[in-house]
DNA sequence: ACGATTGATAGGGTTTCGCTATGGATCTTC
DNA sequence: GAAGATCCATAGCGAAACCCTATCAATCGT
């Protein structure tokens, strides 16, 4: 059995008429009646009653009639899944992040990524980036926003956006006054940093601060980003923070940058080289043009 | 989209492989390559990862594999379909019969019918032969058994089988110990007969009897011929019936063929001459061969 | 490094497809 | 009531699709 001749044969049996019929499907009435007796010696049974003058469906043809429709009209459907699919428009779509990322610029980005593609399915797991790239690898997850672009062979890596380097300190500290701090200049101060074991802006930070020639203070570890403006406001000291953690600030701090500036924390999208997924594709290429789009959010 | 393309999909994505999947399809290796290029291109998306080694699906390949094979099913399932009811053996059939028929004879041929066909939904409507011409012209019903044929010009009858007319009386009655009857001898008998104006064999024998010289003196009229051999062993006179009437009978009561034998009251089927139906043309002929076979049933 | 295997491509013969022309039958019209 | 119109089926022909064999490019295994 073929398509075309239950599409021709629905035509007739519609119209009651070859020649009506082969006129809609833009045909010539002698192929439409060939096509039609094909599919009734196929089946073996008469699907249309003809005299000359008028065109009848036998109970066969009935049945045809009605399993014909819902065969096009699945085939239409799978035609048009298979089509968002292959574009990207649907499926599932696994990422990865740290906390302080998926809070600060993803969340913005995930809702624009929403909006132009509202039929995939996301899921965002919140993990230290170790497992993020072992997830990456074991193909639990597709897509890993983190600090630094990762060693692994397999691995893409592609700058998702720049964080400035910026220091967080109570408005009462002295150097809440100043418009601009140098990093040498917090060689003395205790310092709030995150945990260097989950954090790759913490081992930047730290990084910076020891290409700046000292060893930052520890006066209190914390292991989530959200949870440093309390701390420097309660006077455990100073922090050296990503630019975007301002949002989540409060009257009681203040933000200096640093000058001259240390490098900038380069959060990057990560993905497999061998990623098939149309709907990571069309993801990371949606997702590049957006952050382009606004460099400097606020 | 051909559902020979799907056909040749399914077959790769199942072997995951396009030469093994040739050789199942009894084809070789190229034409399947460009069919499948041909499905893609179609729905502008890839559905399979081709290495030179090896072949996998894309998400829209593994959507294209399940929609395909439903796909397929559906078509296989509306073929069987369609072919049962071309071949007659899935469908509904009407028919109109009067009491005495339904529960002579025409019983045990739909017992025998419905082991052939056992798909087929039957309806049986008892109603007086005049409703019965009506149903059939105006398509409630298909088939009609009656006796005699009727006049109208878009109806058909074949002969079903011939019903003697036999004597029924009661044992203590005179003609009760003779082993035939003459219909002559009849008229000065009280008879119990069938209401002519819903009864053909009412009809029959009354036209029997007047060939023969008398008309029968009705001591009471049944519309149900099952009444008849109660009403005769309660001795209300005798009775003309069909012969089939005998599998009613009791102990008190006697039957006796009719010699010189009247003409017998014939049974046809009787259905629209311009019938479609495979289920009534089956129907038809396995009846026709049915009672062919067993012309005298006990 | 070389042979074997896999999928893609090229070219040719056969089948299928759709078109025009025509036939047979019925309905409409004058 | 006969002629024309209309409808579906059939016949014959040119074009397109289809499937084949032969070959190429790339990768895997020895």
């Amino acid at each position: 059995m073929d398509l075309r001749q239950v599409r021709y044969f629905i035509a007739v049996a519609e119209e009651r008429s070859f020649t009506l019929a082969a006129r809609r499907l833009n045909l010539s009435q002698p192929p439409l009646s060939q096509h039609v007796q094909a599919l009734e010696a196929e089946l073996g049974t008469p699907l249309l009653y003809r005299t000359s003058r008028k065109v009848e469906l036998t109970q066969a043809g009935e049945a045809m009639l009605l399993r014909g429709r819902a065969i096009l009209q699945q085939v239409k459907s799978a035609e048009d899944e298979v089509r968002s699919i292959g574009a990207g428009m649907v499926g599932t779509l696994d990422l990865g992040a740290t906390g302080s990322i998926l809070r600060g610029r993803l969340a913005e980005l995930l809702a624009a990524y929403r909006q132009v593609a509202p039929l995939v399915k996301m899921t965002v797991y919140e993990q230290a980036p170790a497992r993020q790239i072992a997830a990456l690898l074991n193909r639990t997850t597709n897509i890993s926003l983190i600090r630094g672009v990762p060693t692994e062979r397999d691995l893409t890596s592609k700058l998702a956006w720049r964080e400035e380097v910026v220091l967080a300190v109570p408005r009462t500290h002295p150097l809440a006054k100043r418009k601009r701090v140098a990093l040498g200049e917090l060689a003395s101060e205790d310092h709030v940093v995150l945990d260097p074991d989950s954090s790759d802006f913490a081992r930047h930070v730290q990084t910076c601060c020891v290409d700046a020639g000292f060893l930052p203070k520890v006066s209190q570890q914390v292991v989530d980003a959200q949870s440093i403006p309390s701390l420097i406001a309660a006077g455990f000291g100073v922090a050296l923070v990503p630019q975007s953690i301002a949002r989540f600030t409060t009257a009681d701090i203040a933000f200096r940058p640093i000058r001259p500036s240390p490098p900038a924390a380069d959060v990057f999208l990560v993905f497999r080289q061998d990623e098939t997924s149309m709907v990571v594709h069309n993801f990371i290429k949606l997702a590049l043009r957006y952050l382009g789009q606004r460099k400097k959010p606020g």
